[in-house]
DNA sequence: GCACTTTGGTAACCGAGGGTCATTAAGCTT
DNA sequence: AAGCTTAATGACCCTCGGTTACCAAAGTGC
């Protein structure tokens, strides 16, 4: 988020709109769902017509992908710093998946996340795929340094392990709704301790 | 699968070819994704027109909803058959899982599962819902049991620990892609044990 | 055997919505 | 001022879900 100071320039004032569509198609595909929302819908809330939103998307898939961009961004930003601590691998595996919960629950994040990510398919923008990948790889990391300084159980086998922990993690977002007496970050540290249970030493 | 001798009834018939229209929209929508199938595409592909289809289906998401349904039916029988062994709670937890995600991966419920299941909203159809509950306290049930009889660690919560374990599974059909090396079979053997290892005493 | 309803199907159509395109208005540049 | 680029518009097309008027064949009562 690049704060504009003065004249903004052409690049930036592009730019500014098209992060705008985005963050507006955000919200209602999450909150009303893909299919519900018709670009009309998206275009009238911004004040332009629908054929304005085609200099900034090649197609209503194409917006979806850069909402599912953005998302992906804040998640792996997320994670990032939640491990960036100096405990041991165990202790910021733990961070990093709490934070990894919180974020996908995010109001806006959530449905977008649980509805939306399974039309993401392995055709699609390699920025999102990379993404993904490398969130997984953050993960896989973790758990190897755990084995490395110990503070994971030996035996563990990193690829499996983060697909099982993820897997679960993913599930919150999907079953996940709001006003169901715990908040995300209950949830998210009650789900930790669960999925991390038999990997702890 | 009731097969018919003689002379079939009109309801007989009828139910066949409901059936039928179910079969084939599982496949196309299972392969090519819910919003790639037309409705004229699964009626050409059975020889009527499309309004013919809107004799045994409300909607195309009704239509869905009977795929899904279909899909759960499927995935009730194979866990109740595998729990319904005579071993411990923990081998039957196992034998469930096991069968649970091998069932989600036939070639004809893996897109479907993963592609369409958020589709399914809570507002959707009653039947649909119970058996996604049903599959549900299947688990705690068993999960129940095993502190019972003391298979499984007596300190695990079983609500949490379901949601844990089926997200794992259930994440399963969403990476899965068929002719990556490892069977159904294996990957389910590899899951399970990786999903319940917190838990086995 | 003949009217008469019921069932299951068809062809034609409707309207919503994604996507396109010629055109125009508003800056830049020289 | 002239010419070029950019962004937006409004009219249009096409696909596809869904509806409706109509028809043919099978069952049913007389």
């Amino acid at each position: 988020m690049t704060e504009l100071t003065g004249f903004p320039t052409r690049k930036q004032l592009r730019d500014l709109k098209r992060r705008e569509i985005v963050r507006c198609a955000t919200v209602k595909f999450g909150t009303e769902g893909y299919e519900n929302v018709t670009l009309e819908a998206i275009a009238t809330e911004l004040g332009v017509t629908k054929a304005a939103l085609y200099n900034y998307c090649s197609s209503k898939n194409d917006l979806l992908m850069q909402c599912y961009e953005l998302g992906m961004d804040l998640l792996v930003d997320a994670v990032e710093t939640a491990m960036a601590g100096t405990g041991s691998a165990a202790e910021r595996l733990a961070a990093g998946l709490k934070a990894y919960i919180v974020t996908m629950l995010r109001p806006d994040m959530q449905y977008l996340w649980s509805y939306t990510r399974p039309m993401v398919t392995s055709g699609d923008k390699r920025s999102v795929l990379d993404s993904r990948d490398k969130l997984d790889a953050m993960f896989r990391n973790v758990l190897n340094a755990g084995i490395s300084d110990g503070s994971l159980r030996a035996e563990l086998d990193p690829k499996l392990a983060s697909l099982v922990i993820l897997g679960a993690a993913n599930w919150v977002g999907i079953w996940y709704r709001e006003g169901g007496g715990q908040s995300p970050v209950e949830i998210a540290a009650d789900v930790t301790g669960e999925a991390l249970r038999g990997y702890l030493v």
